[in-house]
DNA sequence: GTTTTCATGTAACCCGTTACATGATTCA
DNA sequence: TGAATCATGTAACGGGTTACATGAAAAC
């Protein structure tokens, strides 16, 4: 497994930097508002923190006050720790958003580097989504060879199945597609249109230069579709 | 976790029953012909056989002699192992065929289900069909109700994130959808026509009854998406 | 003749969850 | 006052992969 707990801890630098925050209220933004990655638990997400506590990304700051201001030397006290990204912590962040190898790619963890592209430099962007495609790309092509492989042998239901997970990745590159048109079109500052200057709220700096939908319904909860399997294959020997 | 294995279990059952097969080719088939599941390793495939023949529902048989029919005394001969089902191995298989109960509406659970579908009864067929829509019925209602709490405070990207992940799911039902009204169409036994006469082979005895694409490009790999999480959160505190 | 692919296995390890423990605050 | 939600934590367990060991048959 490639790191899946690197994808958390992104994630967590990434949601501290807009605003400090305890580990409860972390996780369930994690689940919900970015809905993408399959929850991570307490037991994960605590010993997290303490991690990145211990390399000085954050600083671990007594919650604002629960009750009212206590004054008194409640020693054992149990408050709400209110994490805080630090200048190191903001600097690393940094670092991993501009990174845009090939891990990048990968189902989740594009999912999350994707959420926040409001962050995230244009150029960075660009490769990232076209690497995105790319790898979806020649996991199509597996599938159509595989496909035309064994083709005969499948019955209905089975062809079905793949037919239909087939569709669903093209559908996925069509959407990367328009995404990657717009990031170019956005390039040149002028309001193509195709991208007109955005409507909704832009918490980034940047214009909105996204494709438009229908604009009711957006959706909210799943990453771009965990699609072919990441394949520890590849044969164990050699 | 839901026990991922039984989907291997009853995966590798499925294929078994079609006919006997060495782990080597099962994994394979597991992996690509199937395509749906993320694969798995050596190291949990073989256990599993274990395991499926120490319930008895497996047979181990020295494979189709390598080489040649070797009649020397080679004990210490590592041959191929043919795996065989058997009878009740079978109706075990037919049993795990038979139930259609919540766990078969889970993401990777159903496209297990869905690929064995050649061998599943109409009746159960059309439960797991509709499980598994009303599954992820609930799943939209989700993310719409969190969506709609946190729309104002989400960026651009983070919105378009969301809105693609609900479509795909929207696109799942619509699918699911199709496949149930063929479903319902092929009941009655002359051909509506949206449900003409089976064109592709079909390995089961049943009439070809599902909805009709653009014939070539059928697809290869993925199972209808992982799309939400399953949420370990439910929260821990009862 | 050597590399690839086929083929079977196992033990160590890693990651993340489950289950539990604890306690404050808010709401009925 | 008791239930639900907020809130933090940890130890044990489990499932699955990685990496390794081994060796035959086929392809080059």
């Amino acid at each position: 497994m490639s790191r899946r707990s690197g994808i958390l801890e992104f994630a967590v630098l990434g949601l501290l930097r807009e605003s400090p925050m305890h580990g409860y209220e972390l996780r369930k933004r994690l689940n919900t508002s970015l809905g993408i990655f399959r929850a991570f638990s307490y037991g994960t997400l605590y010993p997290c923190l303490k991690t990145l506590v211990a390399n000085g990304w954050l600083i671990e700051e007594p919650g604002s006050a629960p009750e009212d201001a206590r004054a008194a030397s409640l020693a054992g006290r149990r408050a709400k720790i209110v994490y805080r990204l630090t200048p190191e912590g903001k600097e690393h962040f940094e670092e991993l958003l501009s990174n845009s190898g090939p891990d990048s790619w990968e189902d989740e963890h594009f999912a999350a580097r994707f959420a926040f592209f409001g962050q995230t430099e244009r150029e960075v962007r660009m490769r990232v989504l076209e690497g995105r495609r790319s790898r979806l790309e020649e996991r199509l092509e597996k599938m159509r060879a595989s496909l035309a492989r064994t083709r005969e042998r499948l019955d209905d239901y089975t062809l079905e199945l793949q037919r239909h997970g087939m569709e669903s990745v093209e559908r996925e590159v069509r959407w990367l597609n328009e995404l990657i048109e717009s990031e170019r079109a956005g390039r040149d500052q002028r309001q193509s249109p195709s991208a007109p200057p955005a409507t909704r709220k832009s918490t980034s700096g940047e214009a909105g230069n996204l494709p438009r939908h229908r604009d009711a319904e957006p959706s909210g909860g799943t990453p771009p579709g965990r699609t072919g399997p990441p394949d520890p294959s590849a044969d164990t020997a050699k």
